[in-house]
DNA sequence: CCTGCCTGTCATGAG
DNA sequence: TACTCATGACAGGCA
């Protein structure tokens, strides 16, 4: 029903708009002929209509006799027991739904063929032989072929269009407006919402800015809206876009979708998802640097060990035999309540189990008891005065009490104390010159003492040969300051003095050494994870390109259809049709509908 | 004996 | 300028 006013409102109002053409001087010929297919329009639309409120009717007996029972008894229809409503009410409340699913069929469940269809029903005319189509669509220009607009050209201003011999006759302004609500009807928005559903459906990004729109494509002023593809080729586009004939739509799926439909469709700005800047820059970049498990993996570990460190060193030193050889104890006592606080060595936290923490006192204790001089660059203390040797077992008492060590280490430490005993058996192995009678086969499947435990073994040893007056672990992870007083309090000779530099050298290095490799495994499990993000990410990537694509094939196809099927629709002043292949529909800056000639080579003017 | 891995050390450049 | 740190390269130890 009120689809039945809309469409007369429509005729009327393109009746009206017709006579105004009379006053403006339309041919009087054309308007009579379009006038009498009007009359027949309208009879047709009369009829139509009657058929409907016969129909209409017919379904309210229907549906006033589902809610009526049959009394048996007396043969006549009487109200359910349920209530119902009175029957004007109802009459009343079928309408409005069956208005209600009209207005879900022309909404967004209606399908493209059934667009057409209405179209078709609400148009019929020009089926066959019926020209009556220049009743509805407006009598489009037609310009000499000579007068196709290149891309060069400012715009599509009929005004502007050169061509003295055949003047394009521009579509009058009511005209265009009848042309533009024809458009804009409910069957041909069915298909601007179809092509807006697709587009969220492919979650193009739809721009209205005109800014953004063909940004690269100034020249395009014929298809001033026309959805923004970039594609690879400029020039390939333009061309495209002025010839926007339906041979061309299923032949340019990868050229821009031509815009002959009004500019709400037009609008519709369709990117391409592959140089889309709004893929996913969130998650991607978020992706790209090491994930925060990993970072705060670390940087907590560092946290632990650096406590751990902290727990370790007030402690250490100041057992330390060869702190008690040369320093005063509250002298050691205090750089060693003071270690924790300015201890700069913010990466040591690596080296935990092989820092000169960890390290120097027990193996002093222990793998420095061994005597270990394989490293060549002990061979000079091998060879040296056995001073060396009579001093280290000297400091570093072989009698040394098992106190004294859990003293010296940590509760980290102690738990591996019993590993740490073990491994001295195998530092007899290494050098069986140093063997005392010890069988190391009941020790043989205990791990070894590790190089580091044996290289600092060997810095304190050779220290010791020195007799220089620090630990190792002081040497190395005193700060610069503290390690100058330090030095500065005693009297070293130049040997001592390098000897010093090299430990504390060594030392720093061989903790940053340690980082640097942790560091490249953690940049490598990093990798690693991101790799994996990245296949998804591109798994997903192409998924959506492959969903995109069909969808964007499927739009292409209804819009040729369509355009076809407007096309077919066209009539010219003795009722003829055109020829898709000699004109094409095209749509200028300020929205008109032109129809243009298909350009040919051989024009002359 | 060979090989791969781990670790320490050196050299070098950057801060 | 000295120092510290990071890192590549090399070598030794070990399974």
């Amino acid at each position: 029903m009120m689809e039945m006013g809309d469409s007369n409102q429509d005729l009327d109002l393109i009746d009206i708009l017709w006579k105004q053409d009379i006053d403006l001087g339309a041919r009087r010929e054309v308007f009579d002929y379009n006038h009498r297919q009007k009359e027949h329009e309208l009879q047709r639309q009369r009829q139509l209509e009657e058929e409907k409120k016969l129909h209409l009717l017919r379904e309210q007996e229907k549906a006033l006799l589902a809610q009526l029972k049959l009394d048996e008894e007396t043969g006549e229809y009487i109200p359910h027991t349920k209530p119902i409503l009175p029957p004007q009410q109802a009459v009343v409340s079928i309408e409005i739904s069956q208005d209600a699913n009209f207005t879900e069929e022309t909404g967004d469940g209606m399908s493209f063929d059934e667009c057409l269809q209405l179209l078709a029903e609400t148009f019929p005319v020009g089926e066959t032989e019926n020209p009556s189509v220049c009743m509805e669509l407006p009598p489009v220009s037609v310009y000499p072929s000579g007068t196709m607009m290149p891309s060069e050209q400012p715009a599509l201003s009929p005004a502007v269009l050169p061509n003295p011999l055949t003047p394009p006759q521009r579509v009058t302004p009511d005209l265009e407006e009848a042309w533009m609500e024809i458009l804009s009807l409910p069957e041909l928005q069915c298909f601007k919402m179809q092509v807006d559903e697709t587009m969220e459906a492919t979650n193009f990004p739809i721009q209205t800015s005109p800014q953004v729109q063909n940004p690269s494509y100034p020249n395009n002023q014929l298809f001033p809206n026309t959805p923004y593809y970039p594609m690879p080729s400029a020039s390939d586009l333009k061309t495209k876009n002025l010839n926007v004939g339906p041979g061309e739509f299923m032949n340019t799926c990868d050229g821009p979708v031509p815009s002959m439909a009004p500019s709400d469709i037009s609008q519709i700005n369709v990117e391409d998802p592959q140089v889309n800047p709004n893929f996913t820059p969130d998650s991607f970049c978020s992706s790209v640097f090491y994930p925060d498990t990993i970072v705060e993996e670390s940087s907590s570990q560092h946290g632990h060990e650096e406590s751990e460190n902290v727990s370790e060193i007030p402690s250490k030193p100041s057992f330390t035999p060869m702190d008690l050889y040369t320093l005063s104890p509250e002298d050691v006592f205090d750089r060693s309540k003071r270690l924790p606080a300015d201890f700069p060595d913010s990466d040591s936290g690596i080296s935990t189990h092989s820092s000169p923490y960890s390290s120097s006192p027990s193996k002093s204790a222990y793998g420095g008891g061994s005597y270990n001089f394989s490293d060549s660059e002990m061979d000079d203390l091998d060879h040296n005065p056995g001073s060396a040797e009579s001093d280290y077992s000297e400091m570093f008492s072989l009698n040394f009490q098992p106190e004294d060590l859990e003293l010296a280490k940590p509760e980290s430490e102690q738990t591996g104390q019993c590993k740490q005993l073990d491994k001295k058996p195998k530092q007899h192995m290494e050098d069986p010159a140093e063997e005392s009678g010890h069988s190391g086969t009941p020790f043989t499947k205990d791990k070894p003492k590790k190089r580091s435990d044996v290289r600092l073994s060997r810095d304190e040893q050779r220290a010791k040969a020195l007799k220089i007056p620090f630990t190792v672990s002081m040497i190395i992870n005193l700060p610069v300051d503290d390690f100058n007083e330090m030095m500065s309090k005693h009297e070293l000779n130049e040997a001592q003095l390098a000897l010093v530099r090299d430990i504390r050298r060594r030392g720093k290095n061989k903790v940053a050494a340690q980082n640097c490799r942790k560091r490249k495994m953690e940049n490598i499990v990093g990798l690693e994870h991101e790799l994996d993000l990245l296949k998804e990410e591109k798994e997903r990537l192409l998924d959506e390109k492959s969903k995109n694509a069909t969808n964007l094939k499927e739009m292409k196809r209804q819009l040729n259809s369509l355009y076809l099927e407007v096309f077919g629709k066209l009539r010219d002043e003795k009722g003829n049709s055109y020829s898709p292949s000699e004109y094409s529909l095209q749509q200028s800056t300020d929205g008109s509908i032109f129809l243009v000639p298909r350009m040919k080579k051989t024009f002359k003017i």
